[in-house]
DNA sequence: GTCTATATGTTGATAGAC
DNA sequence: GTCTATCAACATATAGAC
């Protein structure tokens, strides 16, 4: 059935995302998706012809997300600390589950990567970095947050603080990674 | 003879920390280190019995390492940005060679790796967070550098900066990098 | 849409010759 | 110390039946 058919997609991104996330492209196949749906390693290549084309599909789902939530946080009224919480907190769910981010992930593994891949990860990057930017800049105007670099370079250090946080949360401990977190809110409000 | 020996296990050790900051763990094989050398498969397997006895070998060579350049900084008398420039040279390097460092490459593995290693890696974290700590503190008792949250969270802010920051600089070029690098030293010198 | 069956390559690893 | 030869396991992937 036609229904049947979306789901079955529709899981086989669920766990993609989760296993890119939790042991890393190289590191799992299609026989473990296919394991974990209880369907075979054939129905995985209908849905997606080889594993390139679910990457890609996957990097796709997250551009989407990201720009559903860079427009959530323009037209919310939200102050500058709440929306950087709602772009940090992701990172945190990802903690809990010894998960990374799919950027350190892919940033990980780029060299093996197929170039279809490669150049599309360069749009997910710039998206989440505008979004981090502009709303850094929006919370200076308003003098809610202060920074004294220029709002690309503090978007950088948040965001290279979050992808290392997490992957370092995977050997010492969510400890670490809250420090983190908590450090790069401080010094935005101070 | 011996001397051959020795310089063929040097050589894979070389090659292996290649791969391992070029690719990842799970993207080379024993076969792509005998292809670099010039030896077969097997000739890898007698110097290092396993992959992990590889991963092992190269983990307590990282500890070596900077064991000694944790003395070496603790006996100079290099100011603490010059001690500083010398922790952050070798993320530059990597940068060069669209490589990673071995923290941030381990930890994107780190959920498909043996026990062994995944207790060792620890150390050498640990080694590190408190040889950047130390310098940290140092600098700031004399004066050098100022920052306002506890040296280990600096230690812990500057670390996921560089560790992230050569991720991202093999997808969006080393600009990036270089602007994450020179942010942290200003930050640390006003 | 999912299956069985199969092809083809690669992996990590070992036994035994030189 | 390095080789040849060989292994079982697993990978990605496709053809064709149901």
């Amino acid at each position: 059935m036609s229904v049947r058919n979306i789901d079955t997609k529709e899981e086989i991104l669920r766990i993609g995302k989760q296993f890119i996330q939790y042991y890393g492209y190289n590191a799992f196949s299609y026989a473990d998706i296919a394991r974990e749906l209880n369907i075979k390693n054939a129905a995985v290549h209908y849905h997606f012809r080889g594993k390139e084309d679910l990457l890609m599909a996957l990097v796709d789902n997250y551009i989407e997300n990201y720009q559903l939530l860079a427009k959530q946080l323009q037209n919310s009224k939200m102050g500058a600390i709440g929306k950087l919480d709602k772009f940090i907190e992701p990172y945190t769910n990802l903690c809990e589950t010894d998960s990374i981010c799919i950027i350190g992930s892919i940033a990980s593994d780029y060299n093996t990567l197929p170039e279809s891949v490669k150049s599309k990860i360069t749009s997910l990057i710039d998206l989440v970095l505008n979004m981090v930017e502009q709303t850094l800049l929006e919370g200076k105007k308003k003098g809610e947050i202060h920074f004294l670099e220029s709002a690309r370079t503090q978007a950088l250090l948040i965001m290279t603080n979050l992808a290392a946080g997490v992957q370092l949360a995977r050997i010492s401990g969510k400890k670490d990674y809250n420090i983190i977190r908590k450090a790069l809110i401080k010094q935005l409000k101070s």
